[in-house]
DNA sequence: TCATTAAATTGTT
DNA sequence: AACAATTTAATGA
C-alpha cells in the first residue's frame, strides 16, 4: 500500500461510492509525507481532518488529565483514526507521532460530514470504528495501571492486530525494537527484553527488523 | 550471480 | 548510553 488511491481501492466504504464521488474525495484529501519522529497532528489544535495511515507507522499518545502519557496505540498502514474529534467538535486530545517515515492522508472535516450525509456503508464504517476504538481503550485501562512492561508491550501487540483498525497488518509486522520500545512506552533493552519474554513464552517470533505473531489470543491474555 | 561495502538492527554490558 | 555481532541492502565486477 503505497498511494492513497490504492487505500481507497482496499477500503470496504469506497467500494460503493459513486465514481464521482470517490474522486472528490480523492481530489480534497491532502496527502502529505511525515520524517519519522515528527508530529503527524498536535494536541489541542482544532480537527479539521480525518486522518489516513496510507503507509507507515504512527502512534497515538494518550495523556490522562494530570498530564502525564500513559498509554499508546499504534496505528500503521490502512488504518485511520480522529473520527471521535472531528464528530465532537472539539480540540484534538491526542498528540501524532510518526514512528517512521509515513505517508498521511489529511481528509477535510466537511468531506467526512459530507461522507456521513451521502453513504450508509461509510455510516456503519464509522460505527464499527468508533466502537472497536472504544474496546481498545476500556482494555487498555485494564491493563495499563496494573501490569508490568511484558503485558503492556503484549497488549500493545495485540491491540496492532485489530483487523478493523489495522486492516493492512500482516501475521509477521515489519517494527523494529526501537519503534516497538517508543511504541509502548519502554526504553528499547526493556523493550528487547519482554519480546524475548514473550518468544520464550511461544506467543510470538522474533525477526529482524520484525516480529511474527504466534499465539494473538495468547497475547491478549498474557499477564507476565 | 557473487563478493565487498555500508547501513540498520539486535543482543549485551 | 555505548559496544560488538549480526542481518539486510546496495554496489560493482
Amino acid at each position: 500500500m503505497t498511494t492513497f488511491a490504492a487505500m481507497l481501492r482496499a477500503a470496504p466504504w469506497a467500494a460503493t461510492l459513486a465514481p464521482g464521488d470517490l474522486a472528490r474525495v480523492e481530489s480534497e484529501t491532502l496527502v502529505r509525507t511525515c520524517a519519522s519522529g515528527t508530529l503527524v497532528c498536535r494536541r489541542g489544535e482544532t480537527v479539521e481532518a480525518w486522518i489516513g495511515v496510507v503507509d507507515g507507522l504512527v502512534k497515538m499518545t494518550n495523556v490522562s488529565a494530570d498530564g502525564k502519557p500513559t498509554s499508546f496505540v499504534g496505528v500503521s498502514s490502512g488504518g485511520w483514526f480522529g473520527e471521535g474529534s472531528v464528530l465532537k467538535d472539539e480540540p484534538r486530545r491526542y498528540d501524532i507521532v510518526a514512528l517512521r517515515e509515513s505517508v498521511i492522508a489529511y481528509l477535510p472535516k466537511a468531506t467526512f460530514l459530507w461522507l456521513l450525509d451521502i453513504s450508509m456503508p461509510f455510516n456503519r464504517f464509522i460505527i464499527t470504528q468508533l466502537n472497536e476504538r472504544l474496546g481498545q481503550f476500556i482494555g487498555m485501562v485494564e491493563h495499563d495501571r496494573l501490569l508490568g512492561p511484558e503485558a503492556r508491550l503484549a497488549h500493545c501487540l495485540a491491540a496492532m492486530f485489530n483487523p478493523v483498525l489495522n486492516p493492512g497488518v500482516q501475521p509477521s509486522l515489519p517494527i523494529s525494537q526501537e519503534e516497538f520500545a517508543q511504541l509502548a512506552g519502554l526504553s528499547r533493552q526493556r523493550a528487547n527484553q519482554a519480546l524475548q519474554r514473550l518468544e520464550q513464552a511461544g506467543l510470538v517470533r522474533i525477526d529482524y527488523g520484525g516480529v511474527t505473531v504466534r499465539d494473538l489470543a495468547g497475547l491478549r491474555q498474557f499477564q507476565g
